[in-house]
DNA sequence: ATTATACTTCGCCAAATGGCCACATATACA
DNA sequence: TGTATATGTGGCCATTTGGCGAAGTATAAT
């Protein structure tokens, strides 16, 4: 993308000014994961999550996949001199030993270990 | 400070998610100034500049020195290692061709050449 | 073809944010 | 001491933001 100006880093520093996008993004830096994966370990309604997620993608932090009906997200794997790469390096480390992150670490390796379908059927039912 | 969770974290994001602070920030990566200036050249009341600078001051972005009835704000001279002085090279990145970000240092430039109390006197003028 | 499902978009509401003015505080100068 | 002045704080208001549920969209399964 490459804007350079003051509209885009601040699409960029908006879009890290949330602890849920923060925690997003954290996920991320694990791999690829779908909506109701990260719905899952967020405790958030899928819908609250998709804005979140497109929030991060407008300002390319994250990209995303279709695949059949899932939608899998992914952090971009673009060159690391341009793009907002110095921020989340930064926020990686600096959020390398914080409980909720770890929390969510633990809850994501429960998460991956259970076929989609059986979270998004559970997410169903708690709705 | 090196405080290093989640909501130190979000206090510099969320310091960083606003055009006006990243605009002090970067006029503080030029020198030292006090608050008559950076209401000169952003063009903002004072109460508002206040509030900007005591939201970037406990993200530690800036520090503050009392000098007779003025204050003077500068980018904390620490170790280049911690502290969010990853986000802020980025944005001094990114920014650097920015038509407001040069429109501000110009501007300084002309805010220097004068006697702060002539910026004071003017600014209580025009309210 | 119809139904189920994974995700997104829309509409709404409560809370947070950024702006100003008015006032409070603190320092300097007469 | 008293007054002027540079900055900080509090109150108020308009706008933005983050959350949810309902409805829409697109793909898969029956």
């Amino acid at each position: 993308m490459m804007r350079g100006d003051l509209r885009g880093a601040l699409r960029v520093t908006k879009a890290l000014a949330d602890a849920q996008r923060i925690r997003i993004l954290m996920m991320l830096e694990r791999g690829e994961f779908c909506v109701c994966q990260i719905v899952e370990v967020l405790g958030l309604a899928p819908s609250t999550v998709s804005k979140h997620l497109s929030i991060l993608a407008a300002a390319d932090l994250v990209v995303s996949r279709k695949d059949g009906r899932w939608a899998y997200y992914r952090r971009p794997d673009s060159d690391p001199s341009a793009g907002p790469r110095a921020p989340l390096d930064w926020l990686n480390r600096t959020l390398q030993d914080d409980p909720q992150i770890r929390a969510d670490r633990k809850k994501l390796a429960a998460v991956v270990a259970r076929r989609p379908e059986e979270l998004c059927r559970k997410q169903r039912m708690m709705a």
